[in-house]
RNA sequence: GGAGAGGUGGGUGAGUGGCUGAAACCACAUGUUUGCUAAACAUGCGUACCGUAACAGGUACCGGGGGUUCGAAUCCCCCUCUCUCCGCCA
């Protein structure tokens, strides 16, 4: 949720920086304003006689301290008009701050100034590339392999819950959990601190990252007790500092969290769905930081470098783009996708999406720095996968096949204990 | 699931209708003193919104919402969370 100051003083950047997203937000930007301004001469009005209500209180206590109950009583009686005068005051005011986050929260982040125009992923720009992303000559896509070496069972999934969820069996499992500890490892020699956060999550925490009210249709929602599955760690990890001040001397807040994730995925077909390429649970490492805002964007491109760390040495062609307005997520202002070459289906697979929120969610969950002088500021938050297991594991397992067996990567094998899948 | 107790500022915790945005202590900040550290003393120290060039000033907030009252942290109702005991159970 973008600030509403901030608005009242930026209006015209802002909407030529929603203009990269393809939206023209010049309409809801002046909605906002005319209820932000609705809203202040409300408050003014109401502030002016309340002040006056608390004055004839104080005055009418003490007449009938002195004990002069007949001018005590007059002027009780003048009250009543200022009395429900407050009442519609109030109720007008509270509507107009309700409506205000509604219309605010309506409202994408505005992107950062790097961001490029664009309208799909097709406008992305590739920032960089590593490792060699020509084809192996097997062509074998992975939902093959993991068959023939009997790494998964998806048919066993569909009987016992539906498609998207796997059984990972044998190796196929013990891959799973190699790559976890590997990607925990590696984050913790970054700094982060592990933390293992709740799986399901309440409202409150959902509006806080952003996925409610707008994705509530992406997450499996427990309604008896009105709780959501995670759709990624992102979520109860950042509103771990939901409603906090946080002093500026203990940032940047590092954690990082290995939790199963949860997504309807409504609407996905095809291609795009077959074997790993999209699953409805997975298994996803995040990295999340809390941060100043002048050091957002150092910390930004570190995470990126931290999450390509991992892929060279999984041994993975990778490319950096960084996503285009229309094509970045609606509370992202700068978000950078890593994409692994995946040999047996000869294209590129996203396993990694990292973003600075900047305050975008902090305005959200009221999450404040404390500077050294003592002045308040909402803190900057990021977060990164780092990573996402299931394409990961494609990956891995397309790209290292000869004909005969597979091969573990080196950096991965003291995890396994395996070198080969055969 | 049943019964009871309780949610007050960064922390502990006082406060049962007006003098309370809130005592005291701790923590924190600044200053004085002092070889250093520490200690002692002094002062300051909640948040949001409105307002101001900046001050000033104003309003709200004692878990959340509603009510009673001229006036509510304090009385009433609903909700929620935490704790204790019982039940059930990994």
């Amino acid at each position: 949720m973008l600030h509403i100051a901030h608005i009242r003083e930026n209006k015209d950047a802002i909407i030529a920086a929603l203009k990269k997203r393809h939206i023209d937000a010049t309409a809801s930007i002046e909605e906002v304003l005319t209820t932000d301004e609705k809203r202040r001469s409300t408050q003014q009005e109401l502030d002016s006689n309340l002040a006056e209500a608390k004055k004839v209180a104080a005055v009418i206590g003490q007449l009938f301290k002195e004990g002069k109950t007949d001018e005590a009583n007059a002027a009780r009686e003048k009250t009543s008009d200022l009395k429900t005068a407050n009442q519609e005051l109030d109720a007008r005011l509270k509507e107009l701050e309700a409506t205000l986050v509604q219309q605010l929260a309506a409202i994408p982040n505005a992107p950062h100034e790097s961001v490029a125009a664009g309208k799909d992923s097709n406008d992305n720009e590739e920032v960089r590339s590593h490792g060699d992303a020509t084809v192996s000559a097997h062509h074998t896509p992975h939902w093959e392999l993991t068959e023939k070496y009997g790494l998964i069972d998806f048919e066993t999934g569909v009987k016992i819950t539906g498609a998207g969820f796997p059984i990972y069996t044998g190796k196929g499992a013990k891959l799973q959990r190699a790559l976890i500890q590997f990607f925990l490892d590696e984050a913790q020699a970054a700094g982060y601190t592990e933390v293992i956060p709740p799986l399901v999550i309440n409202e409150a925490s959902g509006f806080g990252t952003g996925q409610l009210p707008d994705k509530d249709g992406q997450m499996y929602h427990a309604t008896e007790d009105d709780l959501f599955l995670i759709p990624t760690a992102e979520v109860p990890i950042t509103n771990m500092y939901r409603d906090e001040m946080i002093n500026e001397s203990d940032l940047p807040i590092k954690n990082v969290g290995y939790t199963p994730c949860f997504r309807r995925e409504a609407g996905s077909y095809g291609k795009d769905v077959r074997g790993l390429n999209r699953l409805h649970q997975f298994d996803k490492v995040e990295i999340v930081q809390i941060e100043k805002p002048e050091h957002s964007y150092e910390t930004l491109e570190a995470m990126v470098k931290h999450v390509e760390g991992l892929l060279q040495k999984l041994e993975l062609p990778y490319r950096v783009l960084r996503l285009c307005g229309g094509d970045m997520g609606f509370t992202s202002a700068l978000t950078y996708d890593l994409e692994v070459f995946s040999a047996g289906q000869d294209r590129w697979l996203e396993v990694s999406s990292v973003s600075n929120f900047e305050t975008y969610q902090a305005n959200r969950m009221k999450l404040r720095i404390k500077r050294e002088d003592g002045k308040k500021e909402l803190a900057h938050t990021l977060n990164g996968s780092a990573l996402a297991l299931p394409r990961i594991v494609a990956a891995l397992l397309e790209n290292n096949y000869d004909g005969e067996q597979i091969r573990i990567p080196a950096a991965l094998v003291p995890y396994t204990k395996f070198e080969f899948i055969r």
